[in-house]
DNA sequence: GTCTCTTTACGATACTGTATCGTATCTAAA
DNA sequence: TTTAGATACGATACAGTATCGTAAAGAGAC
């Protein structure tokens, strides 16, 4: 059942081709769900419908199907344009703040901090995937601003993409939580401190 | 030798003393260094010097180990008082950046968050020993500033110190590194858009 | 004061049961 | 005949416990 099978070329038994997606978003779900440690591939096996032989004859280690896992997702923002510059920082930390508080958004960020030492692969496909184009968006928000002559001479926009983005790192370290009108209070006062 | 002995109540061969320190010492180390689910009682008996029993004697499960390594530490901040609040503000952030940027101090947040879900005590005590006074802290400077007349109304104080501790995690998360003047650049920026 | 008895903790080692990664072997499909 | 998949397995690591002989202390007998 469920041979869509997409190469047809060579002799033998075609390969499930929906199986690897399977994998893959288990995988993904149990990464972030439990840590990489706790991810097991038994787990990822019986959660994916398939047996551990199929997963190893795709990837050849567990590191290599997490990696593979981190590769699939993208943020795929809908990047908003409200007229203003603040109004358009806002919207995009509000994103951010949903994505974020999607069940295990922090402990994805936790598990590639823990395994640096280890599995240090993660963390950089976390940057290149997810942080990475994050932070570009809202450089892009700032750049643009700054083009229309909107900010003050000599202001770090790194600094301040990092101000907005790490808010809601600490916030949620300190209390696991995100109040309402959390993102309009910090673009309020970064806004003003940056702007002509 | 050494036996500082300390409770000489009963009959028997008393405890340790010592043993207890350097076991929790290993525990935290390896706790930040490998994470929760990679810190084996095997390797934290080596290398406090003494055997798994002796472990279990005093704590009941890993768990009970972990924690009470997590307890004994304390952020010991020598406040400075520059005499200016911006001044303040910014030798508070080095001292932050400082811990941060030793050993496995990254770490050490990556593994309290990915075992949110699996074993929340170690978070919830992170947030006590640690995270709690880091923010009381920076509050303290701004509470002083406010009543001194220095800020704006209005202006949210919880918002004003997410974003400046918030930098710090924001900027290790893309890049492992901080630069030199960082919690310089930050405080002007949230400074200018906080006070008066 | 000394000698023994009892009590408690110690280190070392071995063990139980389980979880895990990765693979060998067999079976089904083309 | 060739490849995919599934069951079963080997090897290892781990949490937690049990056992054995020993070290250190107090308590009582003398």
């Amino acid at each position: 059942m469920a041979s869509e099978k997409i190469a047809g070329r060579g002799p033998g038994r075609p390969r499930d081709g929906e199986a690897e997606a399977r994998i893959l978003q288990a995988a993904l779900r149990l990464l972030a769900e439990q840590g990489y440690t706790r991810m097991s591939l038994d787990g990822v096996a019986e959660e994916a419908g398939v047996s551990k032989p199929t997963i190893y004859r795709r990837w050849s280690s567990k590191a290599d199907l997490a990696t593979a896992a981190l590769r699939t997702i993208q943020t795929s923002e809908p990047v908003v344009a409200t007229g203003t510059t603040a109004g358009d920082l806002t919207a995009a930390l509000q994103n951010f703040a949903r994505s974020l508080l999607r069940p295990n958004g922090m402990s994805l960020i936790g598990t590639v901090l823990a395994e640096e030492g280890h599995t240090p692969e993660l963390l950089a496909l976390f940057r290149e995937r997810l942080v990475a184009n994050r932070r570009a968006q809202l450089l892009g928000i700032l750049r643009r601003a700054q083009r229309g002559g909107e900010l003050r001479a000599g202001v770090s926009l790194d600094a301040a993409v990092n101000l907005l983005v790490g808010a809601f790192y600490a916030r949620y370290l300190a209390s696991s939580t995100i109040p309402p009108g959390f993102a309009r209070e910090l673009v309020e006062v970064v806004w003003r401190g940056m702007a002509k």
